[in-house]
DNA sequence: TTGTATGCGTTATCAA
DNA sequence: TTGATAACGCATACAA
């Protein structure tokens, strides 16, 4: 068990609240005090005690933000179940859970969402739109001293403090496996991300192919086309593609659709020539694998990425300090009908 | 946020003190006083406060003890990493971990263990040997207030706290589910599980078998036999089993003893025929993996048996309740080399 | 610039 | 049988 504040007071003679003021920056003390101070910090290997902490955070009573595009959207739902959780835990510690969900990736309606909050927050979570405006909004709160965490996807040019979500390119690399796993790696393959805009899919798609290229060099890629993450599309797509090119025995669904997709192919009765591997678990896509559509979706664990991300923005308003690591990477699970 | 314990006694009249005696059954409280404080508790809807009860609990440095099959078993090495990462997310908490690593399953060696530091715990967490003598001193440890968590398996005719563990039923299910992916469900299969008599071995064996039955009428089972959890003996198993089975086209190893059985399938030149499905991530494996001799393994969390068990040891010892549920169930997680 | 006092919620000790 | 008080470690308002 590490030193106490209390201690470093008793050591280096000052009381209790100078050295809270040394510790964090509060300015205010004499030079020579300070450096006192700090020796012994260092010396004792101070730590601060988080149960301490917590207990005297109630005051403050902390508000931590969470803008997702959950309406309408069964894998978010997920996600705010993850949220709810880590709420429950952490209610003993007067932490408060701010949700603003809203409905697709429209930026002027997420940028009107986090400016509605804005003031009332200490930690901001959400899954941003991958654009520069919302990017510079998000760099504007860091300043304001509102952390910014992003979840299920990243934004560039945006000094957020951690990003929460999987690995894309691996999970199109594990695709890629199983199909190549259910077809002695002979398949010839569409794959159907959802919009060449959104990074994740294109990584999706590039995973794959790259594992593709490395492993499995019988295997073949028909055609990529996208889905713009809407059934009806998909299922269009997925027709034409299987219209074109008729020698295509998988398909791998790289983002919405999935449910359009395999529509198509029950339509095209080639159920049992063509091996279907998608994203994500959400309830269509369940029942289409109880049906023997699917053989195998890449998942990637929503609960965990809502539970984690307010655990990580609790710390951050107890301790001030950025989180460890710069990204927290949730596993690509493989599930299939036993395991789901 | 809910009720504190000033506000109970401020509402019933009496000293927070008394309060106290009445919400933790210490007794020395005349009976109408006791009433009065637990009606207004029941109203305000008391929820003892973790944050206090956590900086209270330092005082007492409660000890978790930690007895596992963990020498020269890579799997619960993993399993105590879980440990020590636990460890570190609890220190400031004041809790102490006393590890009693063991070597196999003896008995004698595991009550012995157990006895050496049955005094100085709190809770004790360990992966039982499902034996009528280890049930008895759990039991008896239990009646003398030190919490039994089991770990990785349970055991029987014990009154534990909980298991924290796999559902093994579940993990021969998704096993036989892998292989039927990868043959169109056409797989002559051999089944090689360690022990008959450990509960786990057989409960994958037997969701193997019941999974096929249900779901792959065309699937085979060309034998049942032990590696007795043992390279050796598994190398041997294996080569008698493909020997006297040569139509075998799969081999599910539901134990210990995988690289006994790899070897015995690149010794027959069979790793090509032959489609290897098995469980846990240990080194050797993963290495079969790289090499292409295993297609796939099923995981059984390791790393949160170890990680949930502690804390959940710890939720024990601070609020001096059973956990919630009897059994904490991780994910059988498929893992090919992509997602490995 | 520094120190003191008080509170967060719970628990333990001691005195009444 | 009950109440008052201090302590756990940290934060902060206020006094000096």
């Amino acid at each position: 068990m590490s030193a106490t504040i209390k201690q470093i007071a008793e050591l280096s003679g000052v009381s209790r609240g100078t050295v809270d003021r040394v510790l964090n920056n509060r300015g205010k003390v004499k030079p020579q005090t300070e450096a006192a101070v700090r020796r012994v910090a260092e010396q004792l290997g101070y730590q601060p005690n988080l149960a301490g902490k917590a207990l005297a955070v109630r005051k403050k009573a902390p508000v931590i933000g969470v803008v997702v595009s959950s309406e309408e959207n069964p894998f978010f739902e997920d996600v705010l179940r993850g949220v709810a959780r880590a709420q429950q835990e952490l209610k003993d510690y007067g932490v408060r859970v701010l949700r603003k969900p809203m409905k697709g990736y429209d930026v002027k309606r997420q940028l009107a969402l986090i400016d509605e909050i804005r003031d009332e927050i200490n930690v901001l979570i959400l899954n941003p739109i991958n654009d520069p405006k919302i990017a510079a909004v998000l760099n504007d709160l860091q300043k304001n001293g509102v952390g910014v965490i992003t979840m299920n996807n990243d934004i560039e040019n945006c000094d957020r403090l951690c990003y929460v979500g999987c690995d894309y390119i691996r999970s199109g690399r594990t695709a890629c496996g199983m199909i190549a796993l259910m077809t002695n790696g002979q398949a010839k393959v569409g794959l159907l991300p959802g919009s060449k805009k959104i990074l994740g899919h294109n990584q999706r798609v590039q995973g794959f192919i790259n594992a593709a290229r490395e492993r499995y060099p019988q295997m073949e890629i028909t055609g990529v086309e996208e889905t713009e993450d809407d059934d009806i599309v998909a299922f269009e797509t997925t027709k034409n593609l299987l219209a074109a090119q008729p020698q295509t025995t998988a398909l791998f669904v790289a983002a919405a659709g999935t449910y359009g997709v395999c529509r198509a192919v029950e339509a095209l009765h080639k159920t049992d020539e063509i091996t279907i591997v998608c994203c994500d678990a959400i309830p269509s896509t369940v029942e289409m694998m109880e049906k023997g559509v699917i053989e195998a979706t890449i998942c990637q664990q929503p609960f965990t990425q809502g539970n984690k991300s307010v655990h990580i923005a609790f710390d951050y308003v107890v301790s001030g300090m950025r989180p460890q690591k710069d990204t927290f990477i949730v596993k690509n699970e493989i599930k299939i009908l036993e395991n789901l």
